[in-house]
DNA sequence: TAAATTTACGTAACCAGTTACGTAAATGTG
DNA sequence: CACATTTACGTAACTGGTTACGTAAATTTA
């Protein structure tokens, strides 16, 4: 028996093998974290970044520009409170609405934070042979799952059988 | 603001598009089945498959073979178990083994589930262009990572820094 | 303007993985 | 042969997501 049987299965292991590889990023990510001691969640980078380039920003809007559902986004955030790196304050015009930012203790921290995800995108291009093409594979697999996406294309190949 | 921001992201986007697409993927699935009224998870499907091919397997055998921890497969095995999808007999000459197999339901049930599994296979060939260019991109990273980690590479960027 | 609908956010319950720890059986060793 | 070590599996507690449902504020509509 092989020792990767995912790989084996050729496009049958695709999934299981994304699930893999983004388990394992996150993972080797949040030991490194731990590892220096700070107090960060790989899931957190996106958020500070969005926060840094837009100064205030919704549950809702922060759930659309990464493509999460607000749930997953309220869960974030609240961690993100709890550590001290998230301000927030009823917006003004919308009582719903919560306008979040980064505290000033986030803002102090960022440049220190800058340097994991700078290494950690170099070790990135590092496995990519510093060349882009997974990443435009992915993007065209992105493209076609935007076009008609994976379980629409099951249910018709099932029904034309 | 863009749509996607972690499109914007090049090469730190990369993760987060991973773990959204290998969730797609199984949601969808997991959709599928159960408008199709089936009582399966999409994880299920390689544990079939290399039990069809072995006959028997232990847990560790499994974990092995899909590259997941034991408690992965336990968990698993024992959903499969409930809904008697997986038979189990303690190992003759190794007690602390189990030997897991399919069950007659497993067996009698299979050739439906193929059908199921070919047209994930079809729509992923669909979606892939019918190229094997991302799958090859996928191994090389896979390589790359077996030699030397990203945790691995991570570190070595921030001290050498 | 009153009522219906939509939007924003929160909570609960679920699924998929992990690491850490415990126990019992098998194996190695003095 | 007795004791120490390793191996196989199980359980608990955690992270990261999801969908489904509820509530309150804003908006639309009759």
């Amino acid at each position: 028996m092989s020792e990767d049987f995912l790989l084996e299965m050729g496009y049958s292991g695709l999934t299981g093998r994304l699930k893999r590889l983004s388990d394992a990023f996150m993972y080797q990510t949040r030991d490194l974290y731990r590892e220096y001691d700070e107090d960060i969640e790989p899931n957190w980078h996106m958020i500070f970044l969005l926060l840094q380039k837009n100064e205030t920003m919704t549950v809702t809007a922060l759930a659309e520009a990464l493509q999460l559902s607000h749930p997953a986004i309220v869960k974030l955030i609240n961690k993100m409170k709890k550590k001290g790196y998230i301000d927030s304050v009823v917006d003004a015009e919308d009582k719903r609405k919560y306008d979040l930012m980064l505290s000033q203790k986030a803002k102090q921290k960022l440049p220190k934070f800058q340097k994991y995800w700078e290494a950690g995108e170099k070790a990135l291009q590092e496995l990519l042979n510093h060349n882009k093409q997974l990443l435009e594979q992915l993007e065209q697999l992105e493209a076609k799952m935007a076009e008609t996406d994976f379980r629409t294309r099951m249910d018709k190949l099932l029904v034309n059988e």
